[in-house]
DNA sequence: AATGTGGGTTGTGTTTTCCAACTTGGTGAT
DNA sequence: ATCACCAAGTTGGAAAACACAACCCACATT
């Protein structure tokens, strides 16, 4: 970090620090689709897999995924998300929004099925109010809210 | 890449590789800030000035930053978000969501006042019912929807 | 003349990542 | 009993990305 740097205290560089890494966020992906064996992760990212274990070991510390056994002999471990990683695959729908939009206009790559019938298309919104909430149209307070 | 592997077609894979490098979030979540120089960045983030250069120089070819001149002798620029980059905000609010409830449990470093006068607490619904959304909830389908 | 400012670029290490190949403890087929 | 195969990693060596201080340039200020 340069010397004279002083960064912003803010919830979103410490998700980031825990879940930001390259493939960290497909990991979560594949588990949000099913996906549970170290090489079908493999497979389906295209991650090392070096990296892949380092990545599994840290969500795994911090309590974003769990591994289970499910064979003693020989010893074999599948994966799953935690309540926590479950959490964040709102990220991941917004994300996939995003894309679906802006670089796929015309022939999404997945759609997922809601309740109510229609594809979802992901909104965020005010939790107290139920409209769109967006960062920016109201000034921030608290510590991390300083604005130049 | 391994040669075994063949990666699922995503939009979130995609969008990662636009905006999912170190740093890149940080960048546009100063600009949603009103953070306009190069040296505030670099100030609040904690990156070094080589790679923000880097940084920002792709966001601007991908479309999600623009660089304006704001004078001309000497010369000198600023950043802003482009409206596709405002749309990206969603992932920030959403990412921070997550990291105030599971690593800032007692005191959130930044709150965004909505208009309804409350502190944002950002839900993501499906845009046709209006009810919480997430992924992994129902099937997904398309061309990256496989579930092995 | 000296210092400061904004937005970078450069040089030089250090750290990460990449990828194939290998390992380990087993199972099933020949 | 030997051979191939499987899942879940680990290892070694090369390539790429990152970090950081120092420098640069065209001004403006003191």
């Amino acid at each position: 970090m340069p010397k004279d740097a002083d960064p912003r205290e803010c919830s979103v560089a410490d998700t980031l620090d825990l879940v930001g890494e390259r493939w960290s966020l497909l990991v979560i992906r594949e588990l949000s689709y099913g996906v549970r064996r170290f090489d079908q992760i493999v497979h389906n990212t295209g991650a090392s897999r070096d990296i892949l274990t380092s990545r599994l070991r840290k969500l795994e510390a911090n309590g974003i995924i769990r591994r289970e056994r499910y064979s003693d002999h020989p010893v074999r471990y599948e994966y799953h998300l935690t309540p926590a990683g479950v959490e964040l695959c709102d990220v991941l729908l917004v994300l996939m929004r995003w894309g679906d939009r802006h670089l796929h206009p015309d022939d999404p790559p997945v759609r997922w099925q809601h309740s109510c019938g229609e594809t979802v298309s992901p909104v965020v919104v005010c939790g107290h109010c139920g409209k769109e909430a967006r960062v920016g149209a109201h000034s921030p307070t608290g510590r991390g809210a300083r604005t130049s």
